[in-house]
DNA sequence: CCTTGACCTTCCCATGATGGGAAGCCTTAC
DNA sequence: GTAAGGCTTCCCATCATGGGAAGGTCAAGG
């Protein structure tokens, strides 16, 4: 099985393949004779698995331990739970992160007429002038300068 | 003002205001005799101005977009509401993304003992094993093989 | 046998936004 | 005068991915 096999076969680029092998994700493939890479539905299944994990928003580096664990027949499920729950939270906290941002874009957005006046609430925010969060002084006031 | 000056009264690194100049996100600031950056208060302001449409999650370059019409007092602010708009969209398809990883890697931590055994469901799902989603077979099937 | 096209190889570059650090000036305060 | 700290430019690293060039290989068909 060529690269471009292993690619279609697994969903991932036989360009990322490559990268895999070279920062040490996955296992140095056999090369034929005339040099080019073979892969077996082992190493096919490793880059499912690969891609699954990607698919759940893990890093490279999170995924590579996955890969050490799942490897490991004495591994327990504490250790992949561990893991996994750190992502939990990680994911927890970008979600949160992008809702703030979306609540107080929404809000800017409603309150901006959206016609062909100058006058825009969201450009008053963005240069502190409105001292953000107009109707509920709520979040930081600090940043009157000048 | 100097660049660390600037950079303490706009809350962002020297090193990001030279990126932006480099960049022409902001104009080149003037020089003193021994080359040194100046930056005057309305320098500041549009730093400032930077960081929080950054805080927005606004791109480098939509923030330049936003400078611009900023900047552009024959705006309309439909013009800027759109640009606003399209940022929301955005972020709510990306919240989406994160919710439904975090969905599926909760239910997976959820059914994962945690003790000292090997069995685990979150590597069975990595490894496609479980064909997805246990209990409610959606998805695609299609990962059997070898 | 030779050509063509589709594959494979390696190597370099780009992204987006940021930080780190080195080498060498400049300034300020003592 | 000297030491500390700020400034300059330049290069490198991150993270995961893609693009593309230059050149080797393989299979099919004339």
């Amino acid at each position: 099985m060529n690269i471009g096999d292993a690619a279609a076969a697994s969903g991932i680029s036989a360009k990322m393949i490559r990268y895999y092998e070279e920062i040490g994700l996955i296992a140095r493939a056999d090369r034929t004779a005339s040099n080019y890479r073979t892969y077996s539905m082992e190493a096919v299944h490793s880059l499912r698995f690969i891609r699954r994990a990607r698919e759940l928003g893990f890093s490279l580096e999170e995924t590579a331990t996955l890969l050490k664990l799942w490897a490991d027949k004495s591994r327990t499920s504490a250790a992949v739970k561990s893991v996994a729950s750190a992502h939990v939270v990680e994911l927890e906290r970008k979600i949160a992160a992008l809702q703030d941002m979306l609540a107080t874009l929404k809000h800017l957005v409603d309150g901006c007429d959206g016609n062909e006046r100058p006058d825009c609430p969201i450009l008053n925010d963005l240069a502190g002038e409105g001292q953000r969060a107009c109707c509920h002084g709520e979040h930081d006031a600090t940043q009157k300068e000048t």
